[in-house]
DNA sequence: CTGAAAGCGCTTACAG
DNA sequence: CTGAAAGCGCTTACAG
């Protein structure tokens, strides 16, 4: 038995030419129906696998998308990447992953392999601490790529993100309009431009607002539920609490959440907390939690179709669009308790 | 500029062979240092970009491995690919990740795609419903696979798994010597190796140490926190409740403690909670999840030396390697309350 | 130590 | 409608 069948196993066991088994397996109109059918039948009997390789080598084409993103363990990202999927199928692209857990060196290992690899360009939510050189030296070899969710500026490379500081904005005008004053932040403590445009978000919403500025209530960490967890203890041991509470992540909020649980502080009444992301746990959060909703989808297929069509070699030049997100009130959050003596 | 340098340009601008430049970039002693060094820096400049599919193409090797898992929103999951990807890049084995979503059709997409792009083998997670012929057929075009966590059986493929039924009957002990005698289960609500022997488990348990046979106590659902927050809500609302609970997984146990929390149940005192898996987690639930802790590592490892000396074509006859799991002790489990009237 | 030639499994003009 | 030939970018014997 052959191990692995080619084109002209298929070929002399039917008596025709490799090209014709070829055509006839693409369903090319040169050759007849019968003898398209005959062809197909035989290659399924005899386990014909398609060496996708070697036709890509010959016909210059690429049907893989490489998929940078920087944490897997974020539910965020599992959403962004079934959106991305969606939007790959109709093109017939095929996705090629990869985790760099904020590890710029397991970044660069992987960008590495997927040029080797023959992807046709890279869609990347990059990773703390890369730089614009790295960006760079893709786009010098001409190698497409466009990031989503965090953007690299200054290096002509298209990115597609959501309004981060206008999200934070949003949020802090909520909890405003309920009666809090004293309003605190947790995580974003990463050099990215999400962390760096929440975190405007806030600062200039506590101008606009006039709202305590007091810089303790900014409390920098990763994005974990541990890290909200343990952010939220920290803002709550100050001699003066806030009363709400805008977390960079659901993540964060959620482990705000079990903190103030645990200390009998009930979210939504004596604290008020406001997610960001809207992941689906946000729903069974106990209590459900308000968040900004980023349209993961939106900014999945724009990215997408941006590669594509660069990869096509419409480029146009780089673009930046940012995509409005929405708040969603759930009950996390609440009127700001009276103010005690 | 050259848009893609290939060897031949690296060798016309040197004066060298085709042949020269190939071994000088791979080391070979057959070419004098000075040469090789000289090939490396002109390689750079170009901005060249090894092109590994014809490389393969040529050799007859591979060095890509498929790996499909059921579900990328289960920590678990990204936890075991973690440790996958550890394991293979001491074989400089790269990883090509795809997520089936528990649906059939699409993991049967991924595994042509993957033989199509010549991965040398398959790590595979099987999505719930896939058939033994499923199997049969990659095996029989001599392509290697390898399970892990969830196990095919009867199809001579090999197979690393927690022992769920073990891990199961240590949590329902553990809780029995608590004093618990009505102990519910929820989850599993799959068709999979993994639901059916964590269910087997449970019956066992049940029978071996004489506690409340009752089938109420058995709601069946998927995995997820949403589901776990339902399914208890149905087993608190029993006229008689039962007094301590395992979890199918800890997602779903995490989903318990938010049903208990709203009913103003205490977790750990008036009803106890054991899940399933040890993500991270369990540590900053609340309370802390008392839980199966499966070795993921240990599974990953194990599955991966299987697959690569499958594919160097040692292979042993097919073997089933069940992994005993560590019951974990946190805060979500007590002493059962007093029996009511 | 270096180069010319063949070949991996395909596809694509080009003849017949 | 069908076949022989060339070539995608590499690597590997084989001569020199």
């Amino acid at each position: 038995m052959i191990i692995r069948p080619k084109l002209s196993d298929i070929a002399s066991s039917l008596g025709l030419s490799v090209s014709a088994v070829s055509l006839a397996l693409r369903d090319s109109p040169k050759i007849p129906a019968a003898t398209r059918d005959e062809v197909k039948r035989t290659a399924a009997k005899l386990g014909y696998v398609y060496n996708r390789q070697a036709a890509e080598l010959r016909r210059g084409v690429k049907s893989m998308i490489g998929v940078c993103i920087n944490d897997l363990a974020n539910p965020v990202f599992v959403d962004f990447i079934r959106h991305i999927e969606d939007a790959l199928r109709q093109h017939e692209m095929k996705l090629l992953l990869w985790n760099s857990g904020e590890d710029v060196a397991k970044q660069a290992a992987f960008l590495t392999t997927a040029q080797e690899y023959g992807t046709a360009g890279l869609l990347i939510c990059p990773a703390e601490g890369t730089t614009r050189e790295d960006i760079a030296k893709l786009l010098a070899k001409g190698f497409p790529v466009t990031t989503f969710s965090r953007l690299i500026d200054g290096v002509g490379i298209s990115g597609f993100a959501n309004d981060d500081a206008g999200g934070v904005f949003a949020a802090m005008e909520h909890l405003h309009g309920l009666g809090h004053r004293r309003i605190g932040w947790i995580g974003g403590g990463r050099r990215t431009s999400t962390a760096e445009n929440r975190l405007a978000g806030y600062d200039r919403a506590v101008a606009a607002l006039g709202l305590d500025p007091d810089p303790e209530l900014r409390v920098f960490c990763e994005t974990s539920r541990r890290s909200g967890y343990v952010a939220t203890g920290a803002l709550l041991d100050l001699p003066h609490p806030p009363t709400g509470l805008v977390a960079f992540g659901d993540l964060l909020a959620i482990g705000a959440t079990t903190t103030c649980r645990e200390r009998g502080i009930l979210v939504g009444q004596d604290v008020s907390i406001v997610g960001f992301d809207d992941i689906d746990e946000c729903t069974c959060a106990s209590p459900p939690l308000t968040t900004v909703a980023v349209d993961k989808g939106a900014i999945a297929r724009a990215a997408v179709d941006d590669l594509l069509s660069r990869i096509a070699g419409h480029a146009e030049g780089a673009v930046t669009r940012l995509f409005t997100p929405r708040l969603v009130v759930r009950q996390s959050t609440g009127p700001a308790p009276p103010a005690r003596a």
